[in-house]
DNA sequence: GCGATATACTACGAGATCGCAGTAGCGTGC
DNA sequence: GCACGCTACTGCGATCTCGTAGTATATCGC
């Protein structure tokens, strides 16, 4: 089951990354930059737990990130030691462009699953909380 | 949904990783070489392509594996420009004992999952056939 | 209030991933 | 049987990932 995890992981990335392609992002970042846009002000940590990625990965992304323009950081008010991100106007716009080819391709897969989406989604969730948390 | 697939993904492979790491293989590495036990005798690129990776990724790998003498490449009959790959059994006893620590984790997954698991592994195999294989 | 310990993050470097360009063998049309 | 295009793979280099070690701030015990 797992391995059928890891296959449909591997093929989702796979298509994802060449669909996303023209719009500059990856998979993995179009995803961060979504977390962005829902909850605004995210920490380091909070976006690192939340994906399960190391920290240092999560310092390189946003160091990325910053260099093009589309994030910044603002203090966080209760921690000297952390702070916050935020799309920039900019960072936004990018999440948007790769959201007009995001779409076509989930739409291709909810057409092909005819109706099963939201078992899928359902079992997808039953997944996530069986998977233990470190 | 796709969003949930990549949480999964993340969250699985941050799990096997760590408790794959004393057997010196990824989770990854651990699902190609059970591809490699499963079926005998298989081409870089039917490799490649059935885990949707480039195929200069498949060659790292390769070289990778061969460097640990866990694979050897035999001749391919009827393609000179080819080979097929085979796990030695150095190979063959390394995936054996990332198998022992991949088992806790597999089960304690189905356990949590409380009978949902023949669902959540039709769910997986709809979605993976929904995936346009590019 | 102050030392000890824990937590949030970063610098750096090793190794992994993968795109581009190349080589070698295959297969087809003629 | 030979020129052409096609496919299987590799070398190299750019970039990404992430572990180790370090710095800065917070928190707890007293």
């Amino acid at each position: 089951m797992l391995f059928d995890v890891w296959l449909v992981s591997r093929a989702t990335f796979a298509v994802l990354d060449t669909a996303l392609a023209p719009s500059g992002l990856t998979a993995d970042e179009f995803a961060i930059y979504s977390v962005l846009t829902s909850t605004d002000a995210m920490t380091p940590s909070e976006l690192a737990r939340w994906m399960a990625a190391p920290l240092t990965s999560m310092s390189s992304y946003i160091k990325r990130f910053e260099s093009r323009g589309h994030i910044i950081r603002v203090a966080h008010p209760d921690d000297g030691r952390s702070y916050r991100l935020q799309l920039t106007a900019a960072g936004r716009a990018a999440h948007r462009s790769a959201g007009k080819l995001f779409q076509p391709v989930l739409e291709h897969v909810e057409r092909s699953l005819e109706g099963q989406a939201p078992t899928v989604r359902a079992a997808l969730q039953s997944l996530r909380n069986a998977i233990p948390l470190e």
